[in-house]
DNA sequence: TATTATTGTCTCATTTTGTTACAATAATAC
DNA sequence: GTATTATTGTAACAAAATGAGACAATAATA
């Protein structure tokens, strides 16, 4: 059962990250949580740096292991680094409920300072797998989360406080969409992040004058009613087939 | 001459911060820059981060020692974590100017992860004060920077970029003005750091309607015209005596 | 062919912003 | 004193952006 546990030569001591993986399933926004072995605690996938490995490629490197995306809209929003944020007893508890035997002064007891990040991906194209030491992955609506362990609450706060100040400016780096969509569709995702509805042709109005759409052909979903059309963002091959 | 270097007992490895400290002098924005003796390298005012220290308080324990200020705004903007930023050459070059033997694996010598934060003073204040290692600390025009070591230009790029951003939301934690000012004076802040003329009477407008400004009595300074008011933050104690 | 739900767009009201104008000063020159 | 000058505070109107409602144009179904 037991795994290796990282060692102190490949990383770089004291430096972490977490990441909030934002999600959208249609209506909610979601977001990924692990659940560790036996132990009941909740946490966002992080991970550790290599000595020599770019801080981005880290955290690439640990979102594809667990969600098998490469190349994913990835944005860095704060450094934690407060003395009173990492907990030796929790990490001792994963540890050992994982049947790590952990030596005082281990140095994954030690203080971490982390640098968090968000990402934002299409939750149909995904896939969770949980680490090593975690026995599950799942997506919860932002507004269900559990209680999570050590300071990762305050994070995931601030993660979503970033998102919707920097909304209009990360729409183009949207993964939360398949390549083509709806106006409906983008608007349920504005709504979900924002928190609040918003009135439709208001809304496709300021869109469509942003000019950053392209329009393809409708989208005939059986429905008794006039077929939308399909858009996608003008910066980004769109994939055919919907 | 040589002074004791940091100890490797008292700082986590690895970890280093940067600071971007803007003041402003009446019509240019401006950025505390040190030079390294004997060395003609330009750098950003950094330091490292002791074991049992918050994060944010050996930034500001670093601006104090600096400056001189106390409990000053400021902001983390940016983690810089990629491998090709720390240069050990450039890092001996400063350490064997100033005396210092440093034999091979020094940790100084390693790579950093450096966490950046810019503040934002009021350049009156300020007796600038150089640390051990440089022999000056001046303010430069942020279009008159010297060509920084290492990615400190970059560093300086974003610390910019973020200001303007968040200028309107970070109005009120301001410190580049004295607590008393002028509308003009506002005005020539937000042009200073947006880079770019605005409309006195529009720009009146906008921030008397934020109300968050509160108006006190006339300021007279020999000027022959008539005399504007003066404005403090309803948020902050204004100091008597303009 | 009428009915239903939803979409794309138009119109008009409201709000915000851009622009100009102008009266109200503080000093100075006469 | 009184005219002159530079700058300020605010009003007034124009232009642009946004809010809110209306409505015709569909895709299905009854």
């Amino acid at each position: 059962m037991s795994k290796i546990l990282p060692s102190i030569d490949e990383y770089i001591p004291h430096l972490a990250y977490d990441s909030v993986i934002f999600g959208f399933n249609g209506e909610q926004l979601k977001i990924l949580i692990l659940e560790y072995h036996n132990t009941g605690l909740f946490a966002l996938p992080g991970g550790f740096v290599k000595r020599n490995e770019n801080l981005d490629d880290a955290v690439q490197r640990g979102l594809k292991e667990r969600t098998g995306l490469d190349k994913i809209y990835l944005e860095q929003f704060h450094t934690f680094g407060d003395i009173s944020r990492p907990n030796p007893a929790v990490m001792r508890t994963i540890l050992e409920a994982n049947d790590h035997k952990v030596e005082e002064g281990n140095w994954l007891l030690d203080r971490f300072i982390s640098v968090a990040y968000y990402a934002l991906i299409n939750y149909n194209n995904v896939e969770p797998k949980p680490d090593e030491l975690s026995d599950s992955i799942n997506w919860y609506a932002i507004d269900k989360l559990p209680p999570l362990m050590m300071d990762h609450g305050k994070i995931v706060e601030k993660a979503l406080e970033t998102l919707r100040n920097n909304l209009e400016k990360k729409l183009v780096g949207m993964n939360l969409l398949p390549s083509k969509f709806t106006m409906k569709e983008l608007q349920l995702v504005y709504e979900a992040v924002l928190g609040e509805k918003l009135r439709r042709t208001t809304f496709q109005r300021k869109i469509l004058g942003l000019d950053i759409l392209k329009r393809h052909e409708k989208l005939f979903t059986g429905g008794a009613h006039k077929a939308p059309y399909l858009y996608s963002f003008k910066n980004k091959e769109p994939i055919e087939h919907y």
